[in-house]
DNA sequence: CGCCAGGCTTCTA
DNA sequence: TAGAAGCATGGC
């Protein structure tokens, strides 16, 4: 158990619950729970940017975790710059510093491909179901699928899910994976169109879920994915292209686009 | 019943 | 190269 201060600031339940990952719940004592990097973890927020995590140490923080909650990203300056939008303003304001994950990649494909034209409650239980049938089974809960687990899968295996037609692509995704078709964490050191690219050449992976994924998981914050919710904010509000000041952290930006347009509607 | 959900592939002209 | 249809499923 530790107590970390993020610089910054972080809001624990916007990072945790804003669409960008899909395991992580919400406890009766307000805590939220979920597993990462085969760890079960709870964090607790203890306001003024300070986060409890049990099951989470010096050593695992140091080594894997920081990473993960995007520790040592100066959020102090990107929210200066994305409060310079007037637009985004009062939602960097109202919410302070939601945080990208650095997921692993391939959970973070997984899910993303689940997510294509879906909606986020039922993201989530494709998500378990999937975990649930072919996860590691540890203490009454599931490790995410293994890519090797569902490499070997078929379509009639994954219909327990009922993720409809993207059983097909998370198979054939796992296989180019184990098959070497593939080398995710390869992305990273890439540019991003480059990433793009490699990532397109997935079944059921487009340019939104690329960008999902090397924003989400592969520590590339101009990532910028646009969704329909997206492509109607910035049509309204940026309609002679992103301003200057997104530039290098459009991804960041686009959260809180998405948080402010998800506002926005009744 | 019809419409929509943090899309993508395939077919068509 | 652009636009529409089809794709599985489930909530409303």
């Amino acid at each position: 158990m530790i107590e970390v201060a993020f610089p910054g600031g972080m809001n624990l339940a916007l990072t945790l619950d804003c669409g960008q990952a899909f395991r992580w719940k919400r406890n009766n004592d307000g805590g939220w729970s979920g597993i990462a990097y085969n760890t079960r973890i709870t964090a607790y927020d203890l306001g003024y940017g300070r986060v409890r995590f049990e099951g989470i140490d010096d050593n695992s923080f140091s080594d894997i975790f920081a990473d993960y909650f995007d520790y040592h990203r100066d959020y102090a300056g990107v929210l200066n710059n994305i409060s310079q939008d007037a637009v985004l303003a009062p939602a960097v304001e109202k919410h302070g510093a939601v945080r990208i994950l650095n997921q692993e990649p391939w959970e973070c494909l997984a899910t993303f491909i689940f997510s294509a034209c879906n909606n986020i409650p039922r993201i989530k239980l494709i998500t378990e179901r999937f975990c649930d049938l072919f996860g590691e089974e540890c203490d009454g809960s599931h490790f995410f699928p293994v890519p090797e687990t569902v490499a070997a899968l078929t379509e009639a295996d994954m219909a327990p899910v009922r993720s409809g037609f993207r059983a097909k692509y998370i198979i054939n995704a796992a296989r180019n994976i184990t098959g070497g078709g593939i080398d995710l964490d390869s992305l990273s050191d890439m540019p991003l169109e480059q990433a793009e690219k490699k990532l397109m050449n997935l079944n059921g992976v487009g340019k939104k879920v690329a960008d999902c994924v090397l924003l989400f998981s592969l520590h590339h914050p101009e990532a910028f994915p646009v969704d329909r919710h997206i492509a109607r904010f910035t049509e309204l509000n940026y309609p002679d292209g992103l301003p200057e000041y997104f530039k290098g952290i459009e991804g960041i930006a686009q959260q809180y686009m998405f948080i402010a347009q998800r506002e926005s509607r009744v």
